[in-house]
DNA sequence: ACATAGAGAATTGTTCAACAATCCCGCAAT
DNA sequence: ATTGCGGGATTGTTGAACAATTCTCTATGT
């Protein structure tokens, strides 16, 4: 085990791929596709039993994986009466966009890595080829990992899961409106922009250009959130 | 449930105290604690077995507070291994301190609620008392509840909790040291400083100091780490 | 008609026992 | 020293059972 064998390293990168996960990971990763996907609405109550017998799975192995997206805030638990998809309160989209200023804008500015860059930019590249085909969901999709990519500018591994994290959750608002379809279409322009000053290397204009987004972003969401939310 | 009634608002804030956690919960509870307090030194295997006999719990509510741990990034889940305490490698400290440096500068930067200042201000007062009467432990604790009172200037409960986290995960770096009570000491000058220039509202200077701790501190217990994990 | 109380059903919380799958450790064989 | 092979221990997962709590619906009284 010493550090003669220069192939172990590589091994040790794949290691990942074999050691399976459990049941319990596996269950979590459907339930939060279906939240993310917005098959399992807002407010939707998940019984242990219909969930287990819908995926073969025991209650025990089901309240793993519940307890994972408690923990993510994908689902809120409340004792004794059961589990319900989360349903965000617009103090919490708020909230949302107030750290994802705070993480991106940090990262925009001291990130200078040209791989981590040129990843930003062909995000930006797939939103703009998704709305000229007028597939309107892979540009919501696009929109969000530009911003994963944005966020992933720091170079933190715990900045990108906390990202990942933040984006899966904001996907509960935007299914509680009329058109989130087209949500992000308008945005796509500030993308560009924000991606041709990073790839310029302009890592201060390029900031403030986020933080200018994020003023439109968020206000349009809130207003439009408040409004569909009663 | 109209507005008619304002001390329902009151009794709604206990709800939570009412409204009773799971047994999982609790088990997380201690099990944090033991290693925040290190009593369960990272590297430690906890097999079900044994903690379900010495909590009195069963393998699966035990197996429920493990995954929470996981999530937290205390515990680390090997299939078919079992969990074992953290082990931080150095390069997850330099990320905990990139991820810190990223929130608590912007929160210092942005955060100008007059509470929440002198909220920070209290933290310093009683890390300085508790160093003027040797009690080094709790040196710690104050400097670590200095950090995330700077968090909390962001004004945002996401952040709170994601402080929270990382400052929990951090104090498993601690554990691997050989005088872990003496290392905060030398950091209560830079935590009044700090204190000083946000309660004078030159919330830029405090950010400045605030980059320059993390740089001497960073470097100290990276160097500190690779010295004492061999 | 409406509110209330209470019985019974349904759901969650937790434990326990069982078995399959996997890992660990020691020992023999080469 | 490495490999192959049990046997024991631990984890992964299931199913059943029962307690605790919530939900539902009916009966009752006003």
């Amino acid at each position: 085990m010493t550090a003669t064998d220069p192939w172990a390293d590589l091994l040790a990168a794949d290691r990942a791929l074999l050691d399976r996960t459990s049941t319990a990971e596996r269950v979590a990763d459907v339930l939060r596709q279906r939240i993310i996907d917005g098959a399992l609405a807002p407010g939707t109550r998940l019984s242990e039993e219909s969930a287990g017998k819908a995926l073969a799975v025991s209650r025990n192995t089901l309240r793993e994986a519940f307890r994972l997206l408690v923990h993510e805030r994908l689902l809120v638990h409340e004792f004794h009466r059961g589990v319900f998809v989360r349903v965000l309160s617009a103090e919490d989209v708020i909230d949302l966009y107030r750290i994802r200023r705070l993480l991106e804008t940090s990262a925009v500015r001291r990130g200078e890595n040209p791989d981590l860059v040129s990843a930003v930019d062909s995000t930006v590249s797939d939103g703009e080829r998704a709305a000229a085909e007028e597939r309107w969901w892979d540009v919501g999709t696009a929109n969000m990992r530009f911003h994963e990519a944005l966020a992933a500018l720091a170079g933190s591994p715990r900045v990108n899961d906390t990202m990942r994290q933040l984006l899966a959750e904001l996907r509960l608002a935007f299914h509680v409106m009329s058109r989130p379809e087209e949500f992000h279409k308008p945005y796509l322009g500030f993308n560009r922009e924000i991606a041709d000053l990073l790839t310029a290397g302009d890592r201060e204009a390029a900031a403030e250009k986020l933080d200018a987004y994020f003023d439109a972003a968020e206000t349009q969401l809130v207003a439009a959130y408040r409004t569909y939310q009663d």
